[in-house]
DNA sequence: TTCTTTTGTAACTAAACTTGTTACAATTAT
DNA sequence: ATAATTGTAACAAGTTTAGTTACAAAAGAA
């Protein structure tokens, strides 16, 4: 199964800049993103240590933002959420005593990291609010096709 | 788990490229990969979808490059083993009476083609020739440490 | 204070994926 | 014929992901 967390953070974050000035509940975002409020919750909590939202607990709590839209971009929610390389190393170290075994894992590690760096640059250049806005756009457009059907 | 197939593919081609004359036999990349050879002949079946190699089987079979590696670039091995997204959409729709949840997947799409193609012009930069000379400067650089120690 | 709502988190399940393994038919040189 | 090798199916073990239940802690409402 292909990770969805990043699909679901960003989900959750353009509830969020919804709402700026209220205080969201994981059931109402659950909801939304058709999933269990804890599986929310969970989300939240790494969001929460990447110190893109605050949550507070007990009667009328919830959660919103620490920033504006427009200052959060989108690398910071893939690195809340996403922990793993686009490609990974070999499982077992390869044989030491192979001229291609003993040296293919130090540059494979180079390329991995120029992969990362070429998807955090692109993520780095859009903003949540640059999301907000195509979701605009985007329903704009399906109101445009029911008109003229 | 982070998926090594990519990893796999490349060492296996690298392999390959360094005997280019020979038929290279699955169990002898599996010792260097440290692997089971069917693991190796699995990874093989893909590179041979994708026409980067020619098997051959029985008594004295074996695989090798079906070109130059300079004529190999890694976007090629990338996409012969990869078939995931960068990142993946949500695992069930989103609630199509919301508004942002009836948007947001098509937004999400853009971007992950977006993200995707970054990653495929990064691998297209580079052929199976660069990983061989990058080998071969990583060996030198052992050999120098060895000797400065 | 007591009740209600909500978060935070642990524990467990089910499904999917990855790697590793055994087994064996098909193929090809000796 | 025999031996060696690929190609592939079938299965096992370990990991990951999403989903679920349960419940303590927090905080406002009554």
């Amino acid at each position: 199964m292909a990770n969805s967390q990043f699909a679901m953070a960003v989900h959750v974050m353009a509830m969020l800049a919804k709402n700026c000035d209220e205080r969201i509940k994981s059931s109402y975002i659950a909801k939304s993103v058709n999933t269990n409020a804890v599986v929310i919750r969970r989300l939240l909590s790494d969001l929460h240590e990447a110190n893109l939202v605050v949550s507070q607990t007990g009667y009328s709590g919830g959660t919103c933002l620490t920033r504006q839209p427009a200052d959060v971009c989108l690398l910071e929610i893939y690195e809340a959420v996403s922990h793993d390389n686009i490609f990974g190393l070999h499982a077992k170290e390869p044989d030491r005593d192979c001229e291609i075994g003993s040296t293919i894992t130090g540059v494979l590690g180079k390329l991995q990291v120029e992969i990362d760096e070429a998807v955090k640059q692109k993520f780095a250049s859009y903003t949540l609010q640059d999301v907000i806005d195509e979701l605009v756009k985007c329903k704009e457009e399906k109101g445009e096709k029911i008109l003229s059907e």
